[in-house]
RNA sequence: GCCCACGUAGCUCAGCCGGUAGAGCACACCCUUGGUAAGGGUGUGGCCAUGGGUUCAAUUCCCAUCGUGGGCUCCA
């Protein structure tokens, strides 16, 4: 009989959870290693919510290896391995590593540049150490479980091989990843597995296609999103919230060409270093021009357009800005990774006294803003310099220096949490980033709140200060939504396609029991209607049932039937897209519930 | 871009070892007028992603291209 509580015996569960996750992929490299005695392995770390191991084989895996490697694992667990942590010399890990060049590798880095085996630097002493359970002995600095009986044999599921880089470098060979979870116990694995085809269920890419929202056609090019009406529908819906926000909140909004010469994008800079990322020029009478990957050189050439006093800052300006960028192919993916976007782009330019009060103003603005699509759980990320190389980033220490207070005093007033990320700042200023959780817990990138300290330099923005001097702007780049294809595929997923009411392209479904119906429902469509809802009549030859049915899978909030009983008391019997079924209502009563629903963008 | 896998009707998928294709849903028409998640019948629909090669013969085998998926790296 196994210990009930495998966790006990470690300081807590997330310990435990690391320390087996890491052992387990031990045990995976060991099953590997007996079905190909000739493959090298390269490191095998924990990871959320499970491991994975990286493999030099001499074939490509499939997926009944990996059934059988699962199947080797379980027995190997079974057999109670100790886990023996051993240090040893340089002389003993070349030995015992020989026919291991990856390990070697490992070696060198952890002797020479006292990296660990992650290429992480080294806390302490360079130090070898060696793990061994059952026939494998992996260079490895721990921790372990004690035991592979501290591993369960029924909470182990190998997830997928893929390809990966030696160390993440796309020089180095191609190795064959293995991806494994591991839990307490095998209702944990369960839970976990339910959870994965949760999110398989709502991936945006099935439910655009489901709910005729948007698509994508390998004849139009890779990475460019189709939005149908009903898409169109909702990313308007999107838009006008957007822009009502936005000029509510001090905004103003522009609108700024495609395309730019190439003298713009030299001034810029992105013809230095965001080449990689721009499509080719096209000749406008003899002269390159370049469809935009960015917006912010239009948006300076407006300020530049005349003189600008101190007196007019701060300027907001905000544009939903389509930007073009060349991503690698095999990084698209569905609405969240594509070539065509469009930003919900915004230019804050200010004088320096100005810079706190704009930054806590737009980090309320931005936290405001997602609220009012359902999200209310974030996760923040503040980007800063590498102390190490001031060499590296644009703008002089003091602007670094204020930027950065200002954005963590912001953070601070608001008493939010953040991550602090050293040397994660892009060249040309520190930065905030805000990830949404959505109903599952994941994470999205999708604002940025970001100073450029390199534009106003190179554009040489200025304004007239009260001493009648030039004097050089802030500029802060933000982007609260990020853009509104990524959004809109986090949005789908968040609600798994069941969107808000007031979101809902169709927000009522008006199902006549038969034919003789179809007059009095289309009469109360039109009631609805005036009264600003969204509304379809099913006339089709289907019964009611299989009305019902369609308008569940298309996730209309309100069905409202209506047969004889409702003709004759002049009323709508209404069911709600949860399967509840409130029943007879007036129609004045559904109208004013409706509208309720959407004024406080509630779901149902 | 790289590694691996995949690409058959609008959608979801069958099609063993080569002999030019099938289901369900959707769609059209007919019958049915039915009270809270699929009523029945008939029918339309495929250059088997594209281009090349091997073969008497290719949807099936090989190569390339395009696209998609799982990852790596990068990013809104």
């Amino acid at each position: 009989m196994r210990r009930k509580k495998m966790s006990e015996n470690y300081e807590n569960r997330d310990e435990y959870l690391h320390r087996l996750r890491h052992s387990t992929s031990h045990v995976m490299a060991q099953a590997v290693l007996e079905k190909f005695p000739e493959g090298q392995v390269a490191i095998g770390p924990p990871i959320e919510d499970g491991f994975y191991y990286d493999f030099d084989l001499p074939r490509s895996l499939t997926p009944e290896d990996l059934d059988e490697i699962e199947a080797r694992m379980r027995a190997i667990v079974s057999e109670d391995h100790e886990f023996v942590y051993r240090e040893i010399d340089e002389e003993e890990a070349r030995r015992i590593f020989a026919n291991q060049p990856y390990k070697q590798e490992l070696i060198d880095g952890i002797l020479a540049a006292g990296m660990d085996e992650y290429g992480e630097p080294l806390v302490g002493a360079a130090r070898l150490s060696v793990y061994e359970s059952g026939s494998f002995v992996d260079l490895c600095r721990g921790p372990h479980v004690d035991n592979t009986r501290d591993i369960n044999p029924e909470a182990i599921k190998l997830l997928s091989v893929a390809g990966a880089y030696w160390r993440g470098d796309e020089r180095n060979p191609m190795l064959q990843r293995i991806y494994g979870t591991v839990w307490e116990t095998a209702q944990q694995l369960e839970e976990y597995l339910a959870w994965r085809e949760e999110v398989e269920k709502r991936d945006h890419r099935r439910l655009i296609k489901e709910l005729d929202l948007l698509s994508f056609h390998p004849e139009g090019g890779a990475g460019l999103a189709y939005w149908h009406p009903k898409g169109g529908r909702i990313r308007v819906l999107i838009e006008d919230y957007w822009r009502q926000r936005h000029y509510d909140g001090g905004y103003e909004i522009v609108f700024t060409p495609h395309i730019g010469r190439a003298e713009l994008w030299e001034t810029s800079g992105h013809l230095d270093f965001y080449r990689d990322g721009m499509y080719a020029p096209m000749d406008v009478d003899g002269q390159d021009y370049y469809i935009k990957p960015m917006n912010c050189p239009f948006q300076i050439l407006i300020y530049k357009s005349r003189l600008r006093s101190y007196r007019e800052l701060p300027l907001r300006w905000a544009e939903l800005g389509t930007v073009y960028r060349y991503e690698r192919s095999g990084v698209l993916h569905g609405l969240l990774r594509v070539r065509g976007f469009t930003q919900d782009d915004a230019h804050i330019i200010c004088i320096p006294e100005q810079i706190e009060d704009e930054i806590l103003r737009v980090l309320d603005f931005s936290l405001d803003l997602l609220r009012g699509f359902g999200f209310d759980e974030f996760k923040i990320e503040l980007s800063v310099r590498d102390p190490d190389k001031p060499e590296k980033y644009a703008g002089g220490d003091g602007m670094w220096k204020q930027a950065e207070q200002s954005l963590v005093r912001a953070l601070e007033a608001r008493a939010l949490p953040y991550e602090r990320m050293e040397g994660e700042a892009v060249f040309y200023g520190p930065k905030i980033d805000i990830k949404i959780r959505d109903a599952l817990k994941r994470a999205w990138q999708c604002t940025t709140i970001q100073f450029d300290f390199n534009l106003p330099e190179r554009f040489d923005m200025t304004y007239i200060g009260e001493d009648g001097k030039e004097h050089r702007p802030y500029v802060v780049h933000r982007a609260l939504l990020g853009s509104l294809e990524r959004f809109f595929g986090v949005l789908v997923e968040h609600y798994g396609g069941a969107f808000p009411v007031w979101l809902s392209p169709v927000q009522v479904i008006l199902i006549p029991i038969a034919d003789r119906h179809v007059e009095y429902a289309n009469s109360v469509a039109g009631q609805l209607r005036g009264a600003g809802l969204r509304v379809e009549v099913d006339d089709s030859s289907d019964r009611m049932r299989a009305k019902i049915r369609n308008a569940q899978l298309q996730k209309v909030p309100y069905m409202l039937i209506v047969g004889d009983r409702e003709m004759e008391s002049d009323q709508v019997n209404l069911r709600l897209r949860d399967e509840s079924v409130p029943g007879s209502k007036s129609v004045d009563e559904f109208i004013a519930l409706a509208q309720e629903a959407v004024a406080d963008k509630r779901v149902l």
